[in-house]
RNA sequence: GGACGGUUACCCAAGUGGCCAAAGGGGACUGACUGUAAAUCAGCUGGCGAACGCCUUCGGAGGUUCGAAUCCUUCACCGUCCA
């Protein structure tokens, strides 16, 4: 590991939730962070340009779809990922892990790695811990990830079986890694159960890897249950390492995660919920296509600095979708990216200030995840 | 003037005696979405009701029948053809 190239700096904590700074190859990464994700070299209806005016740094690509296609060699030939793509900022190529799961319908896992059969043509592949480390080092990204299984959380003994495979294929991607210019990080495991995740990050920290990533979790446990994982790992994990929880989410998730000690996230739900009509506000998530919206001509979020806010109406937007334009992705997408930066960001400075349990206790007071009352 | 064919819910469109408050589309409406097989999926769409159910609907009016969107008569309108 090139200490120039990668250093994490924590700068203040406020009981659990810290303010860092992540040196990366393409830029410094400000934590704690929200990660728009690019599975497929793209973060879907938004142009690099357009994501950087969200305000983000880090962006996701995912090993497993670039792989089957256009395949890493091709993109490697291009120059890396942030050429192909053309984003200069800091990225991150999620291992392929959670396909391990997510596909589970047309997978097989064994010690060795994990066969595939193609969602795309069907056809058979077979990814290993090496395969991964040696596409992502084809892709390029600053930080890649240990190739891990992302088992259901409520089994005991699968987990405990999943778990000790997860480490062991850590230490195989540990070995088979060969560039400098990358920032590996681990996985912890052991679903709900705080004994295996107990172990799991031990046995993470104990690599002394540049960051530990936090995963299997919101596939389908309870908030308490997360909460639960995450206060019983958050004094096992390295102080000097950032921490990044793979998947997470919704707005309450994120602050429930900063308050717990967790300074990276990514998740598809911005983005995904705007290509389907919904959108971040202060006071909870909104369905713009409903027809409340069809007079509003105030924007989604009174406040927000972002693009669509400060240019369209709720009603434009609702006109938008009703017409099924394919803008209404993009101005949504770009809303939704945006308030979780901010939001993370807000969050920042209120931990540099000292004034975080205040400002999570507002957010929480006020954003209601399944709300049902009225906006205007 | 005549001969056929047609008129079904917001729209299109099945349905030719009871299993029809009525298939299927579309549209509208509502909900879900957390390391993206997702510009997707689900529900709902005559009224009242939580539900059993009750009430009102298949161009209008009248009739046959235990029972009619469905059969008969007539009127209106639309289409095609013949004068």
């Amino acid at each position: 590991m090139n200490k120039k190239l990668f250093s994490f700096e924590l700068l203040h904590k406020q009981e659990s939730a810290r303010a860092g700074v992540f040196t990366t190859p393409h830029g410094d990464i400000f934590t704690p962070v929200f990660a728009p994700v690019g599975t497929q070299a793209t973060v879907k209806a938004v142009t690099p340009e357009q994501l950087q005016q969200t305000g983000a740094s880090l962006v996701l690509a995912n090993t497993y779809h670039l792989y089957l296609r256009p395949g890493a060699d091709l993109i490697a030939e291009h120059g890396g990922l942030h050429n192909f793509m053309q984003w200069s900022g800091p990225m991150l190529t999620d291992s392929g892990g959670f396909q391990v799961f997510s596909l589970s319908a047309i997978r097989k896992v064994d010690d060795e790695g994990v066969t595939f059969k193609s969602h795309i043509d069907g056809s058979m592949h077979r990814l290993t811990p090496e395969l991964s480390v040696a596409v992502q080092e084809k892709l390029g990204a600053d930080i890649i990830m240990a190739f891990d299984e992302c088992a259901v959380p409520d089994d005991l003994e699968y987990n405990r079986r999943s778990m000790a495979r997860t480490h062991a294929w850590l230490e195989r991607c540990v070995t088979a890694r060969t560039r400098a210019d990358q920032a590996l990080f681990g996985i912890v495991q052991g679903g709900i159960f705080p004994e295996l995740r107990r172990e799991s990050a031990q046995f993470v920290s104990s690599l002394d890897l540049p960051g530990v990533a936090i995963g299997g979790l919101s596939v389908g446990e309870t908030k308490e249950q997360m909460h639960d994982i995450l206060e019983v790992v958050d004094p096992l994990l390295p102080q000097d390492k950032p921490r990044y929880l793979m998947g997470v989410g919704s707005p309450e998730d994120l602050i429930n995660g900063v308050m717990r000690g967790v300074d990276i996230f990514d998740c598809v739900l911005p983005t995904r919920l705007a290509r389907h009509q919904a959108a971040f506000t202060q006071t909870g998530r909104v369905n713009l296509m409903n027809s409340i919206n069809t007079r509003s001509f105030a924007p989604i979020d009174e406040g927000c600095q972002c693009y669509t806010c400060r240019n369209f109406t709720r009603a434009y937007l609702r006109h938008l979708i009703i017409a099924k334009e394919m803008l209404a992705s993009t101005l949504i997408s770009i809303h939704n990216i945006q308030f979780l930066i901010t939001l993370m960001g807000d969050a920042r400075q209120s931990i540099l200030d000292g004034t975080f349990d205040t400002f999570a206790a507002a957010f929480l007071e006020r954003y209601q995840p399944n709300h049902k009352k009225e906006h205007v």
